[in-house]
DNA sequence: AAGAAGATTCACTATTTGCTGAATGATGTG
DNA sequence: CACATCATTCAGCAAATAGTGAATCTTCTT
């Protein structure tokens, strides 16, 4: 049973799938974007498409799409002998999206670190407490890498069906 | 060698801080708010010292502090007898911090899982993309419930000593 | 080399967000 | 019960953000 592909209800989806992105902190358009290329039937959508579909100007798809390439949830290709970009949805987008606010971790990780001399040592009161956040965020972004690698064996089994 | 106080340096440090948070997303009053907390010797202010450290209003201070404690990262406390409210750094704050994105991606994950339906179904290409997406993030969020379990007990056996 | 098709940049506008000051509300004290 | 002391709410303002349209830059075609 291979229903019918509703563009319709595609376009709803999108369109509430962004919102919830929205909602989570990115940026507007970008959400849209991004559910839009999640959804499209080959993961796969020109910057003309995108303006069309979404009814942005192409100025305002030229600026979310370089946001989420820098963020590397999506990358931009060009087939050889043409002019328009072409966006893909990146198999590891989630993977780097997490991984990216994992680089905001460690900076936040290092600022408590250097707040532990701050705030007169690791003995005083402040001292402990922001060292045992270094220590939790520490922890936490360590066995989330190890996660990353463990999921990556696990799909690459999944994919061997 | 216990080394004094450097109320100035602390000063400094909180800014510093504060707006590490607010790249990471923070709202920029409740970001500075949460690093005097942490900095704080005590880790216990009222309002009013909040207001004046900050030199912000007592409105501004009101909703930041909304904010904070909504997420779980703050708690407000009040010693009987008095009306002034006293804002307290909870020990979970970062565990809660994390949780409460947690929840986001719940909500992101719930949001895909329809939209496989939406689509055209699970055998569709966009409809295997949409569930891979769906699987990552579920086994990554399950994972992190694990780790949170797992610092309660290290911290524990580390109170312990 | 000229032209066309696309992407990007820039100046401007509208919306949203974070804060202030003043007014209002709540709660303890004489 | 009236007053004082704090917290909160609300209208307004200032700064930041996201988007538009026009101009510019790039790169393929002929």
């Amino acid at each position: 049973m291979q229903q019918v592909r509703d563009e319709q209800a595609v376009a709803a989806y999108v369109e509430r799938f962004g919102d919830v992105l929205t909602d989570a902190g990115m940026p507007r358009l970008a959400s849209r974007i991004f559910a839009a290329l999640l959804a499209d039937d080959d993961g796969r959508m020109t910057a003309a498409e995108l303006t069309e579909t979404l009814e942005v100007s192409p100025a305002a798809v030229s600026g979310a799409v370089r946001y989420l390439t820098h963020v590397g949830m999506i990358g931009k290709e060009r087939e050889r002998g043409s002019r328009r970009d072409v966006y893909v949805v990146r198999a590891e987008a989630w993977h780097d999206a997490i991984m990216s606010r994992d680089r905001v971790m460690n900076e936040i990780m290092r600022s408590m670190a250097r707040g532990v001399e701050a705030v007169g040592g690791p003995e005083t009161s402040a001292g402990r407490r922001l060292q045992l956040s270094v220590d939790f965020i520490d922890f936490i972004t360590r066995r989330l890498g190890d996660l990353q690698e463990e999921w990556s064996e696990r799909r690459a089994k999944l994919m061997a069906d």
